[in-house]
DNA sequence: GTAGGGTTAG
């Protein structure tokens, strides 16, 4: 630890408790609402007596960034394993040593631009390129044209062509045939209109075969390099690149700027290295980085997604709403993207009043507007459960001349009126939508079969799919998890066999294992066996569905030892991590992200538990909770009040918390001699 | 798109 403080990277001055002589320099902004501003991070700090410390040739004793950052992602940042300790645990002061300022992060000074000069052959070079852009795809056909160049181009005009050539094959022809002509030596700039070009044909490995042209021929690779290189790797999914490549920029000794530092914190928000993130960040700010808009694009996206807001892991609205205000004080308007990421933070985490303040201060300053930010609003209406916001906000898209309303709106109309059972109104979007010209896909066929499921319109249910079918719409995971949810809710038995018939057609394996768990005379091992095979075939983000749906038919059918069987095999294959939370104090049943039947069984099986434990006379905490969520989700299907009539039906002895909305809570005493009670019922009756 | 960074759905 002590031999990486002095290093630019290391982001991690967490000291010992006991090492008070230190003072607090600044600390993590907390994790809550109306978090600290990060302003108090920055403002209170002087400004380090080296700001552009660049070292002049690699050092090798420098560790990377990876390194450096290994055992923050190995302790604390390690998936489902590690959830709780962000819920769990406060966050931890950063200390900083104010007597050793720390060296800069990145350099405050933009990459300098070369000029254009004035070019009198623009037009009829331009006319050339067009030529070349015309022309067959081929290499012998871009080559024939090339014959045709007026003259041997000079530097300014080779760039010029080079910038103007559209697709990314032609660029690299182009860029190999002016190496051959050894007309004047390559520059960096050629490399890094190159490499632009393909990467908007995402070809990686092209871009990373220049770079390493670039080192071998000793052309400098300046900071529009590395960030082209690093976000080209982004988005071709290769993370691994991007930081390989951010990490032997700073072992060359070069300092990224704001564009390459931004890149670089997105690599990471990607990645949900969250805490690594923050690191970069603070690190930056305190060496007097003032990040702009796109930053604070980056982070509130990050703080947006770092929670899944189904009830597993934390988000973090509070600080993307804290850094969104210091934005617009700090005089930036905010433009169409930074307002997307926001209100779609406010949207997921529900925080309807912040939702329609924003938007409110939108259409007072007249901040701009875009087409996806309109479809974020209705999506953020969805979430919220803001149904006449949306329709307002739906036909005043319809009147507009640029933001008609695209599958994007539609998908989002149909979701709205799914989830707060409007079915005649969601039917008449879905006959609206080829009179609008917009076809409707799998997402809109899913939002209207669970409205139709919902309302038990079985008929009309069968007949929508029957249109998706006859379209030739792929027939998805989450589609199929819809199906299998309206299975539960069907209450009679012709239903179940109309919906099973779609099932049967869209996912016949998943039909035969509903027959197979239905059976009450299946071994478990064959189910064992089969349950994993189906949740194997299955989208990740379809299997705890189809698991909850499947708990929720065999308690509709009265096979409660199955349903306890499924839970156990979706807690085994890891569909419900965090599920059981226990620590010194308190053991924790978190059933926000079951169905009411899979948390209804989790919460026998916890009983269960229970009594083992006090049968064994082994030690229990003093408190028990079940955290069942606030349902603040205006159409939420009532979990908490679902699962307070069971806990009646066992006369359990939790009471719904008053500190702690969204949990249920038994003291130890309490719930002992209740188990007591049901394990002896003579000795007490 | 005129050498580099950030936006939408079930």
């Amino acid at each position: 630890m002590a031999a990486s403080l002095s290093t630019p990277l290391d982001v991690h001055h967490t000291v010992q408790k006991s090492d008070k002589r230190r003072p607090v320099f600044f600390t993590k902004p907390q994790r809550t609402h109306r978090a600290v501003k990060f302003s108090v991070c920055c403002s209170s700090l002087k400004s380090p007596s080296k700001s552009q410390n660049v070292p002049d040739s690699p050092n090798p004793k420098t560790p990377s960034l990876s390194e450096q950052l290994k055992p923050l992602s190995t302790t604390t940042l390690s998936p489902s394993k590690n959830d709780q300790i962000h819920l769990l645990s406060k966050p931890k002061s950063t200390w900083v040593n104010p007597t050793k300022p720390k060296r800069s992060v990145l350099s405050l000074q933009r990459h300098k631009r070369s000029a254009y000069s004035y070019n009198p052959q623009i037009r009829e070079l331009k006319l050339f390129a067009q030529k070349l852009n015309d022309c067959d795809n081929s290499e012998e056909a871009f080559l024939a044209a090339l014959n045709e160049i007026p003259q041997q181009p000079t530097r300014e005009n080779a760039l010029l062509i080079l910038n103007s050539l559209k697709f990314w094959q032609k660029t690299y022809l182009f860029f190999n045939w002016i190496k051959t002509q050894n007309l004047f030596p390559m520059e960096t700039i050629f490399y890094n209109v190159t490499m632009k070009s393909l990467r908007f044909g995402r070809q990686f490995q092209l871009i990373e075969e220049l770079a390493n042209e670039m080192v071998s021929n000793e052309i400098k690779l300046d900071n529009i390099t590395y960030s082209t290189i690093i976000t080209c790797a982004k988005r071709c999914n290769r993370f691994d690149k991007a930081i390989e490549w951010f990490e032997r920029m700073y072992k060359t000794g070069l300092m990224p700027d704001e564009v390459t530092y931004s890149a670089i914190l997105d690599v990471y928000a990607k990645l949900g290295k969250v805490e690594e993130v923050l690191s970069l960040y603070e690190r930056g700010v305190a060496t007097g980085w003032k990040p702009d808009a796109i930053t604070f694009s980056v982070l509130g996206k990050m703080f947006g997604e770092a929670g899944d807001y189904d009830g597993i892991r934390l988000g973090k609205p509070g600080l993307a709403r804290s850094l969104f205000d210091e934005m617009i004080e700090s005089g930036l308007t905010p433009d169409e993207k930074t307002l997307t990421a926001l209100i779609k933070i406010y949207g997921k985490a529900r925080w309807a009043k912040d939702a329609l303040e924003l938007w409110e201060r939108m259409r007072e300053n007249r901040w701009p507007m875009d087409f996806i930010l309109y479809n974020t609003l209705l999506n953020m209406c969805a979430d919220i459960g803001l149904v006449e916001e949306a329709e307002k906000l739906f036909e005043h898209m319809k009147q507009s001349e640029n933001c008609k309303p695209d599958s994007y709106s539609y998908t989002a109309m149909l979701n709205i009126y799914g989830s707060g059972r409007k079915v005649d109104k969601a039917m008449d979007l879905f006959e609206e939508m080829p009179e609008q010209g917009v076809e409707i896909n799998v997402m809109g066929f899913t939002c209207l079969i669970q409205c139709l499921g919902k309302a038990r319109r079985i008929d009309d249910l069968v007949r929508v799919f029957d249109v998706s079918v006859g379209r030739g719409v792929k027939l998805d995971d989450r589609l199929c998890g819809c199906l299998l949810s309206v299975v539960a809710l069907c209450e009679t038995s012709e239903d179940v066999d109309k919906v099973i018939a779609c099932l049967q057609q869209a996912n016949p394996k998943l039909v035969a294992f509903v027959k197979l768990i239905e059976d009450e005379k299946t071994d478990f091992q064959i189910i064992k066996e089969e349950f994993r095979t189906v949740i194997r075939d299955t989208a990740v983000d379809a299997r705890r569905p189809f698991c909850n749906c499947l708990i929720d038919i065999c308690r509709n059918r009265n096979l409660h030892v199955r349903a306890h069987e499924l839970l156990y095999l979706g807690t085994l294959y890891g569909l419900y991590p965090g599920l059981h939370n226990k620590t010194g104090n308190e053991w924790n049943l978190d059933v926000r992200s079951l169905s009411i039947g899979a948390a209804q069984t989790a919460l026998e099986e916890w009983i269960g538990t229970l009594e083992k434990t006090v049968q064994r006379k082994e030690e229990l905490p003093e408190l028990f909770l079940a955290q069942t969520g606030t349902g603040t989700h205006k159409f939420s299907q009532g979990l908490a009040a679902a699962f307070a009539t069971h806990l009646e039906k066992f006369a359990a002895p939790f009471r719904q918390s008053e500190e702690r909305a969204g949990y249920f809570v038994a003291t130890k005493e309490d719930l002992v001699s209740w188990v007591q009670a049901r394990m002896h019922p003579s000795v007490t009756a």
